[in-house]
DNA sequence: CGTGCGATTGAGTTGGTTCAAGGCCAGTGG
DNA sequence: CCACTGGCCTTGAACCAACTCAATCGCACG
């Protein structure tokens, strides 16, 4: 869908890809997008986007790379609350002088660049107001994950759900997709310790449930894992 | 605060004390909430306000009561997702044609109206956002009680919490604050299993921690307890 | 005086943690 | 070209927080 879009700046394909398929976007809006995108910046694996409890200046827009949102407790343990990916938004607040509820910080390099303002592209609005619903959304299913979900079962709801997200943005293909993920931050994501990480990707692996090299990760059946797992699409709106 | 607003009908009063502190509400808005309370409904513990996959017709207010988003996976096993509280919002989204993401159980009789729409007062939307913002935040803060605290802390942060969201509509006082949960309830929602929920509480009562009888519940020493588990309010705004 | 829901208690079990060591590999500097 | 370093992944063995199963209690309600 919307393989044809005026883009001059192939770096924001990706992103692009997603929002559009958000809302079915005009050229105003992707002319927009392609504007923003020749003011990108680009931030180093590591680098903190955002910081917890800091007023939050802009909403940003990642072209290329992860992030993720993180909260540190004081004696050092360390959850990560979401993963942010290309095409989703950072920051996508609706009130006034928004504060930080969470540090962002890059998982990967990052490409980014400002979120162009929904004013002049109505259809821009839609795409942010859907993606917001989709955070919440993908926020919800991150609880049951943690509250419910045993550690085999919610190594496997990320997984498929990382898919489902990634696909919006056209990142899979029939060889799977690239995660760029160590096992400490799939530990924090998941509520385990990066040891029991391990043993649960192995177990997985000698399922024959996914195949996973090089940062690379595809399933054998993922309609039967999802099915395995209770899990269904996540859907937010017709 | 706002102990003098020209209120018509007491029910509504917790809801409006809440609105008006997230926003400076002026006669309009405090008008139509009042006006809105005149169109209220009253539904029974156990009823179900919203079903997770069906459309979401329009917003609700929480006059009084307790609700809570709930995900029920396909084996039984059930996760509340969050807790909504009086003069707490249901079905605060701004996209088109929203599908509700879980379901929304009361847990008490729920007195509830429809929410007046922002139009008309400009005051009231930004106190929905805001009132979404706090709902996000309350998210994350579940999503890490989940992720990373042990059962003891769980709870602790989970009253707290409570503690914090109940005062904002004036719901606590010096003897405490009504605690209506059963603790199977706290259970789905700390992601514990009800007998250990149960030991867990008699730990804190025996330690002096919380006082907890007929479903009334104080702290010995709130900021005490807070410094230990670290944690700290929830802010979202200046 | 049942009846049923919620709270409580005991005892055995287990999924996941902890601690500790070692392996693999890419990058770096001598 | 090779040794060294630092991330990250892997493995083993002991341990424990929380679960499971099962029974009992208390109480409000009809």
């Amino acid at each position: 869908m919307n393989s044809d879009l005026p883009i001059s700046r192939p770096e924001s394909a990706a992103a692009i890809r997603r929002l559009a398929l958000l809302a079915p976007l005009d050229d105003v809006a992707v002319a927009a997008l392609d504007d923003a995108a020749g003011r990108r910046r680009l931030v180093g694996a590591r680098s903190e986007l955002l910081r917890e409890g800091l007023p939050i200046h802009e909403r940003l827009l990642i072209l290329s790379g992860w992030a993720a949102r993180i909260r540190l407790l004081p004696d050092g343990r360390r959850q990560v609350m979401s993963l942010l990916l290309p095409g989703e938004l950072i920051g996508n607040c609706h009130h006034r002088n928004p504060l930080a509820v969470s540090t962002v910080m890059a998982l990967t390099d990052v490409d980014m660049c400002p979120a162009p303002p929904a004013e002049g592209a109505p259809l821009l609005g839609d795409a942010y107001a859907l993606s917001a619903a989709l955070e919440e959304a993908y926020l919800l299913a991150q609880i049951t994950r943690l509250g419910r979900l045993n550690a085999e079962e919610r190594l496997i709801d990320l997984l498929l759900e990382l898919m489902e997200r990634l696909s919006m943005s056209g990142l899979v293909s029939d060889e799977g997709f690239a995660l760029p993920l160590t096992q400490d931050i799939l530990a924090d994501m998941t509520g385990l310790t990066p040891v029991h990480v391990n043993r649960m990707l192995q177990l997985l692996r000698s399922q024959g449930d996914i195949l996973l090299k090089a940062g690379q990760l595809s399933f054998d059946d993922a309609q039967g894992l999802a099915r395995r797992i209770g899990r269904s699409p996540v859907r937010v709106a017709l």
